[in-house]
DNA sequence: TTGTCTATTGACAAATAGTCTATAGTGCGT
DNA sequence: ACGCACTATAGACTATTTGTCAATAGACAA
């Protein structure tokens, strides 16, 4: 039984698991444009890219890889960005994902709305400052 | 219609067809912390918040009431706000809201993590901009 | 060759959100 | 009284998104 249920520990030093009781965000749909902004930036495989993650919020010990990587084939379907084999790294080969045109207007899109939701953000903890 | 003016015009002229083609919001999760934060303000009614819910960005012409009565009725089962009928207003009985001590604390919980949001957002936005 | 680490994928369940329709009281015009 | 428009709430059903768990597989070290 390969992989096995438990944790499989990824990363470096001994096994670390997963957390149980792992949290949902609270608010959601963040991933995707996120994984955008990252390979606007330079092309990555999955793996790198959950640990870049981070850097936005998203608690790695904590999120899935299976999100990542479906959200990455989701992306894939529809267009915004590629992937190709690379077998000169270590380990198992890696699908190397790059950003497309129509991923990067895409991104351009949402950078739009999230300065619109970061406002709405704003104004409601305004109004909540004041009660 | 009371205060009326800009109306709704939900339902319009004769069928109601709320708009064809809403769109969804990109980032989610944020119909219920507005409505505490309003409710925190002053009770109200289904209608009436969602009213109130475009200070906070919701189109109120694309946002269906039903997203909000359910919202208000999940909360009210887990104990955050409840309601009494008011008989004494204009036209049909409304069920108004109150906020209780168990939904202030979950939106305080909810502020917390809202803050966080906006400077991932933030973050997220900068590095966008860097390329 | 066995076990462990990196890497990717798939199946399934749970939670959320969105659409459409039904019900009902009120007040108005006729 | 009757039908209509408007305000208000509720329910059923669908679709989409997230979250969990488990399977697969190559590389490498012991």
């Amino acid at each position: 039984m390969p992989g096995g249920g438990g944790g499989r520990g990824r990363g470096g030093g001994g096994g670390r698991h997963r957390g149980r009781g792992r949290q949902r965000r609270r608010v959601r749909g963040f991933l995707k444009p996120c994984l955008l902004v990252i390979l606007s930036q330079e092309e990555g495989h999955g793996y790198s890219l959950l640990d870049q993650l981070g850097k936005f919020g998203f608690d790695s010990e904590r999120s899935d890889p299976s999100l990542v990587y479906r959200a990455l084939r989701d992306m894939e379907d529809a267009g915004w960005i590629e992937s190709h084999w690379d077998d000169d790294s270590q380990g198992p080969k890696r699908r190397v994902y790059q950003i497309l045109p129509e991923g990067k207007a895409h991104l351009t899109e949402w950078v739009g709305d999230l300065r619109n939701v970061r406002d709405e953000i704003s104004s409601l903890l305004e109004t909540y400052e004041e009660v």
